[in-house]
RNA sequence: GGCCCCUUAGCCAAGCGGUAAGGCAGCGGAUUGCAAAUCCGCCAUCCCCGGUUCAAAUCCGGGAGGGGCCUCCA
């Protein structure tokens, strides 16, 4: 099997052809930097970091830029109200951002362009439009004329003359069709502005991605992405002005990923209040309260083009499962001594050896089925799917072959091989790249002296066959919410939770 | 009004013409002194109505319900 994407334009599935042989340019739209963000605003980097690890996989090397957008109107009036800078809030909102990003797992962006670094270049293609036509200068702003380009609406469906119907467009004597966007706004006074052939002012919203796109990765992008909201106008607008300025097909893939929700409503400012009720918003204080990795599974649970219902009780249950893999990951340190997360698996499939264990390795089979299920489209739920399926298959060889009490080394060795194949998939998924927060009181010595005193005390009165108390002590560690596991071997662990 | 999309068990969710992955919860069993953890088993005919086909959750038509975009939005 081969990838094969889904396309926006051309609303199917397609093989993927790059424009240079074995080189992938992915342009993801990134945030405007004007307030902390909320959880939906991470939908896009978690999937698209995981679209560029599996590409990776396959071996391509791909290079992926996610803009940020630190000047428009939102900005200007959020800086106002607390009395900074446009630039000083565009560069703090940015660093939480990063933040959050980088808790979540998200390590593949390459480059982070600000819009306000590319005044020049966007200055430069606006000149092109309107050299050739596509657009005109009107009282200090300059507009792209929709009229003026022959497949405007591919993306989206939409005609033009129906944008008229639809009148719910800003009303502007300026622009000759109520459909023209604005390529470049003139600057009202006290506004933040750059010097341009049309008076001083600032970029139009859609301008910034064309300019940032062309100049980083070339005029064809291999694959656009964005959330399905940007759609239109945003990615209609940035089609239209690429492709009128550089004659060149502008993105071979838009790739568009669905929305998150709850309740079944989109995550949005003007419901913010609403759903701040119903559940945490706010990325920090949700990677605060809970294990990154739960909101990056939750994500990727989803096939990307689908909503993403979130709450609380979503976060919880997706908690719970990743419990078993954590649990695992105890249980083959007990068997090996070593540690999951030190294990070091390729990132490509050509260094991979797990491709070369052949049919008749357990593991096998996960291991082709996960593969087959991200080259389907990214389809991450699937391929999930097949990670909790494997752990199954390795926590019953473990079973069947004894292989804590001492199993035969063969037996160790069948079983490490699959956990190799284990690591090197979730890998993909950007999974387990650390343990979770200490789930058993951190390096504490004293917490840790002192538990083990209590297990062995538990442990003597359980030879003694004094079982109610050695049942008492469990119970009221319980109610400290310390749970102890009692191991074939004798050994006792215990854990939080 | 226009353009998209969705509807699978209590909840989340995969499925893209060949007879329903997986997770959470629940139930029964193995194991355990009892637990915890783990393992085994059980738990849906896919919103409704027609049609195409040897065969449809999957394709086509109609209906019902839900969502997104057309205004800033990941």
């Amino acid at each position: 099997m081969a990838l094969r994407v889904y396309n926006t334009l051309t609303r199917q599935k397609e093989p993927f052809q790059t424009v240079q042989p074995g080189r992938v340019g992915m342009y993801v739209c990134g945030p405007t930097v004007y307030k902390p963000s909320h959880v939906g605003h991470m939908v896009g980097p978690v999937i698209f970091d995981t679209v560029k690890r599996f590409l990776t996989y396959l071996g391509y090397q791909v290079t992926w830029v996610v803009n940020i957008t630190d000047v428009d109107d939102k900005l200007i009036v959020e800086a106002s109200k607390q009395n900074t800078t446009v630039s000083a809030l565009a560069e703090r909102v940015t660093a939480d951002y990063c933040k959050n990003l980088e808790r979540l797992g998200v390590t593949g962006i390459d480059h982070m362009p600000r819009a306000t670094h590319y005044i020049g270049e966007i200055v430069g293609i606006i000149q092109g439009l309107i050299e050739k036509g596509y657009a005109y200068p009107a009282g200090g702003d300059v507009y792209f004329d929709i009229s003026r380009d022959d497949d405007y609406g591919k993306l989206c469906n939409r005609d033009p003359e129906q944008l008229e119907a639809g009148a719910r467009i800003e009303v502007s004597e300026k622009k000759r069709n109520p459909g023209d966007f604005a390529l470049w706004k003139g600057a009202k006074p006290g506004e933040p502005q750059w010097d341009s052939p049309w008076g001083p002012g600032r970029p139009g919203w859609h301008i910034e991605c064309s300019a940032m796109s062309m100049k980083l990765l070339g005029v064809t992008l291999d694959i656009h992405g964005g959330g399905l909201d940007l759609q239109f106008p945003h990615h209609e607008n940035e089609l239209a002005q690429s492709e009128s300025f550089s004659d060149a097909p502008f993105v071979r893939y838009w790739m568009h990923n669905g929305l998150m929700r709850i309740e079944g409503e989109k995550v949005s400012k003007t419901r913010e209040e609403e759903q701040k009720k119903k559940a945490i918003l706010g990325v920090s204080e949700v990677l605060q309260k809970n294990e990154p990795e739960t909101l990056r599974l939750l994500l990727l649970n989803t096939h990307y083009r689908s909503p993403i219902e979130y709450g609380e009780n979503r976060l919880n249950e997706v908690r719970r499962s990743l419990e078993g893999f954590y649990r695992f990951f105890e249980r083959y340190q007990r068997v090996t001594g070593n540690s999951f997360y030190e294990l070091q698996a390729p990132t490509t499939r050509a260094q991979s050896p797990s491709r070369d264990l052949g049919e008749t390795s357990p593991w096998f089979a996960s291991w082709r089925s996960f593969v087959e299920h991200m080259e389907d489209d990214f389809n991450s739920g699937g391929a999930i799917g097949v990670l909790y399926e494997l752990l199954n298959r390795l926590n019953r060889f473990a079973d069947e072959k004894k292989i804590e009490a001492g199993g035969a080394a063969v037996d160790v060795e069948e079983f490490s091989r699959g956990v190799f194949v284990l690591r090197e998939l979730s890998q993909i998924l950007g999974l387990f790249r650390e343990p979770p927060a200490a789930k058993c009181g951190g390096n504490d010595q004293l917490v840790a002296g002192l538990m083990q005193l209590l297990i062995d005390l538990r442990n003597e009165a359980r030879k003694a066959k004094n079982f109610a108390l050695g049942d008492q002590i469990r119970k009221r560690l319980a109610e400290l919410n310390i749970t102890l596991e009692d191991r074939p071997g004798g050994k006792t662990d215990w854990r939080l939770g």
